[in-house]
DNA sequence: GCCATTTAGTTTCTTATGCAACCATCTTCC
DNA sequence: GGAAGATGGTTGCATAAGAAACTAAATGGC
């Protein structure tokens, strides 16, 4: 007989504690302080990092849905902070960027962010820091690797 | 003027690209294999490990909100995979426990939860994985006091 | 013992999220 | 050069999750 499993040492559980509490104090400060949904602070950190991009290239760097992307995108927009045009080589597409308004909402974003991160990481060394990221990507790319089996498997029967 | 905000090393994203990867995996496993959602597993689990518990009880053991675990339960009873039976000591609260067909429903998910787990962890050493889960509890903990500050300074002005 | 407050749990309403279907455009292959 | 399929994006729908209001019972002061 096995011994039983404890739900808070098993890893799928202590991974989303662990996220739902981050990103509920996260959320709730995007949410007070510029009215943004962590959505949107998503596109919006992105488009400041790389400038214009599609709407498919936001989905692959934020991976978030397409339709989530575009929702965000519409209130961004509405907002004036970011700016839609039509892409010259592709009639489907959007460039969004960040308008000066975008940036400089951006520019007083970024700043509580890194504070807010700081303060998560207080109990930890740089080291540990880096193993910790380190990890994380380590533990994802495992799962969307089993998700690819999961869907193989799937399909050929 | 500070550095860009990378969003892929910004430990909010990280924690929650993560997580979303995993738990997007698990919950389709568990509704495939079993028919159950995460909500419904993690009752199961808890109560397999502490037996007979009020829903009270159980919220603060699944840190989930008081109405998922109602509805859970409600779905579970309805199954027949737990039982919801009144409190002699206590007139408001119902305790749940695990029928026969609820544990017999855990011993079979159990070992497959496991297996799970095993190929998330795969890349990592014992130690590794015993440094992620402290640092999750770690961060996790400092993201609930951060919150409670913010209680605080909203009620005081 | 009785009122005020707190607590356990459910119901209701609102909002968020994600999928599927869809339209428009682009690619490619004959 | 014109189908057949693939791709970018939006809309609509169904479900999940969370907050707030509510009921019923318990606690605590006086």
């Amino acid at each position: 007989m096995s011994a039983l499993l404890r739900l808070d040492a098993f890893l799928p559980y202590r991974l989303s504690a662990a996220s739902n509490a981050v990103s509920k104090v996260i959320a709730s400060a995007y949410q007070r302080r510029f009215e943004l949904s962590v959505p949107e602070w998503r596109l919006i950190a992105v488009l400041r990092e790389i400038g214009e991009s599609t709407q498919q290239n936001l989905v692959q760097r934020t991976l978030m849905d397409k339709v989530a992307v575009s929702r965000a995108a519409e209130r961004l927009v509405q907002r004036a902070l970011v700016s839609r045009s039509e892409d010259e080589n592709d009639g489907r597409a959007r460039l969004l960027s960040l308008t000066r308004k975008g940036l400089a909402l951006y520019d007083a974003i970024a700043p509580e962010a890194r504070a807010y991160e700081k303060q998560l990481l207080a109990a930890l060394s740089k080291e540990e820091i880096a193993a910790l990221h380190a990890m994380l990507v380590r533990v994802q790319n495992a799962a969307t690797a089993l998700e690819q089996n999961a869907r193989e498997r799937d399909d050929e029967p």
